[in-house]
RNA sequence: AGCGAGGUAGGGUAGUCUGGAGUGCCCGCCGGGCUCAUAACCCGGAGAUCAAUGGUUCAAAUCCAUUCCUCGCUACCA
């Protein structure tokens, strides 16, 4: 039988600014997680993300600061990239939208899409500044709001009243990238996706493929918005930043940043390997699991689906959307838009990474918004993951060392007590199929629960002192130490997808030197020696308290 | 406003699809144990009208209806 084969995918964060801790465990951890799992499985897998390039923000940012933008966007994905890096993830390839494999794929896609007919044309009015002899998107326009007449509503928002605007209502309308009121409003045409027309074939697809793991939210959103219809979706922009629409009357158009950061997935692939990309985005039986937050839901829902069916080019369409929730703080804040707040880059400066992913992990939002505070933090770092997990595997380690003499050379687990150790297996890897990641790590803090408790009951400490000229006392500490260092080496491997340092610095103990898999579990265990023992994790202390509360609402 | 998702001990969560004693987990609280370990660990206990109201049912946290509260989406943001 043919080893199934499985793209991961996070959606691609935006390389405007670092992102945030909310930003990374709501996609790109995730999918590291998952992925990590799938290598511990052995299974044949590919992780893919990148950095989304094109798009206003950024070219409104590079006039701001006078450069290209594609330096701009370079300069960010190169920092964004190594800060994933950082902490600990293992793409396969974390690529770029602005690439010459990605450009190629568009040109690709939109051609028969086009060749389909499933592009159609849409009409708006937009602002045009004579002086920068440029189109304004809704937001360089500022003015008076037509509502409230508050002085500083932009084209797309006033802030003052909330309410959405048309930048054709503003009254005195003046553009904010050189302050002059020299504005006409032109009639624009863009490409638009066909979504009306692709609305049944995509129904049916989320119909047969939201089986697969989907998040109640993910289905249920998406069929709503079939229920009400479709609309025509713009596909291009008047800008000057992303790849130009070579069509007549296209001139000064570019593909609209979603449409490119959504086939970016496949050529980041591209980007990867030129030749063997088909052999993933075209094989039937490849399994596409695309992890992203709830923002991003209808672009990979509908819109994604809807431009693979209608390129209808043997692309496969996404098997399992998992969309996850927001974490969210009351207490601490963090802001993509506004580049304020606990990033990933200063998350660092409090902790090391594993400490982090551990952490969000354990809070990760997978069904619901969950809370992010510094007492949540504390309490799972400290208490979970340092007191229960890392203090189990030092104490076990310690015991072992003191009477070293007594002990087998090969790690021997009781029969009645790896019955239990297979059950909690068992629950870890039913929860990763199903993506519950939470609950597979979940399972770890129980491997060590019951480690904790078996110390406990078994009192080694005490059969030692007993041992001394006592061959039952001694075969007796010989099986509990055996047990015992089972589990920790147990739980070194299983807690290498959430922390993966920790995991194989513990893994190191038992002599195991490259990353571990699901079956190394029932290799024969021997204990390294030689290995310096010392904390797998140490508490939260104010330090880092004090280090979070700077970031404080 | 419309559309989605939530509301479960003091706090945080799982359970809801497929109804069957309030069943589970983490913290906190109370009592006990242990001294191998990082002031850690183990055992026991108290604590919940499962948001509210009405309905279906032999039986409802779970299904249906209505109401209230929270979050998200409804952008020429991505």
């Amino acid at each position: 039988m043919a080893e199934e084969r499985i793209i991961v995918t996070s959606a691609l964060p935006y390389a405007y600014s670092v992102p945030h801790i909310g930003n990374f465990v709501g996609s790109v951890l995730p999918a590291d997680i998952y992925f990590k799992h799938l290598m511990m499985e052995g299974k044949d897998a590919i992780f893919i993300c990148g950095s989304d390039q094109h798009g206003t923000p950024i070219e409104l940012m590079a006039i701001k600061k006078g450069i290209e933008p594609e330096a701009l966007a370079d300069g960010m994905h190169h920092k964004i990239k190594g800060l994933f890096g950082k902490f600990g993830c293992t793409f396969t390839h974390y690529g770029k939208t602005h690439s010459e494999a990605n450009r190629a794929t568009v040109y690709e896609i939109f051609r028969e899409l086009q060749r389909k007919g499933h592009i159609t044309e849409t009409e708006s009015m937009l602002a045009y500044c004579n002086t920068d002899r440029r189109f304004l998107v809704d937001r360089l326009v500022e003015g008076t709001c037509p509502y409230c007449g508050g002085k500083k509503a932009r084209g797309d928002q006033c802030d003052d009243c909330g309410r959405l605007l048309e930048s054709s209502q503003i009254i005195e309308p003046h553009c904010t990238l050189c302050g002059g009121t020299d504005i006409e409003f032109r009639k624009v045409k863009n490409l638009a996706l066909d979504l009306p027309g692709l609305q049944q074939k995509v129904e049916d697809y989320i119909k047969s493929a939201s089986g697969n793991g989907w998040s109640k939210n993910a289905v249920h959103k998406s069929l709503s918005y079939i229920e009400e219809g479709l609309k025509a979706r713009d596909i291009t922009r008047r800008l000057k930043w992303g790849f130009p629409v070579a069509e007549e009357g296209y001139g000064d158009s570019v593909f609209y940043v979603w449409f490119d950061a959504l086939i970016g997935y496949i050529g980041i692939t591209r980007e990867w390997d030129g030749s063997r990309w088909e052999e993933y985005w075209k094989k039937s039986g490849v399994k596409l699991i695309q992890f992203m937050g709830k923002d991003n839901l209808e672009f990979h829902t509908l819109v994604w689906p809807a431009t693979l069916i209608g390129a209808d080019s043997g692309f496969i369409l996404p098997h399992t959307i998992y969309v996850l929730e927001y974490l969210t703080s009351r207490s601490i804040k963090f802001s993509k838009s506004r580049g304020v707040g606990l990033n990933m880059e200063n998350a660092l400066e409090i902790m090391p990474s594993d400490y982090w992913r551990f952490a969000l992990a354990h809070l990760m939002p997978e069904t619901a918004d969950s809370e992010f505070s510094v007492e949540a933090l504390v309490e799972v770092v400290n208490n979970i993951m340092n007191d229960k997990i890392g203090n189990f595997v030092h104490r076990v380690l310690t015991i072992a060392r003191a009477h070293r003499e007594l002990l087998q050379s090969e790690i021997t687990i009781e029969e009645r007590e790896m019955e239990e150790m297979k059950r909690i297996l068992h629950g870890y890897r039913d929860n990763f199929d199903k993506i519950r990641m939470r609950e597979a790590l979940h399972s770890v803090v129980e491997l060590a629960d019951m480690g904790n408790a078996l110390i406990s009951a078994r009192a080694p400490w005490v059969t030692a002192k007993e041992a001394a000229g006592n061959s039952k006392k001694e075969e007796e500490f010989s099986k509990t130490m055996g047990t015992l260092l089972g589990i920790a080496r147990w739980v070194g491997i299983l807690i290498w997808p959430f922390a993966p340092d920790s995991g194989r610095e513990i893994s190191r103990h038992f002599g195991m030197a490259s990353d571990p898999k699901i079956s190394d579990l029932y290799e024969k265990g021997v204990v390294d020696w030689g290995v310096e023992l010392k904390p797998v994790f140490s508490k939260m202390a104010d330090k880092e308290r004090e280090a979070l509360g700077a970031f404080s609402r």
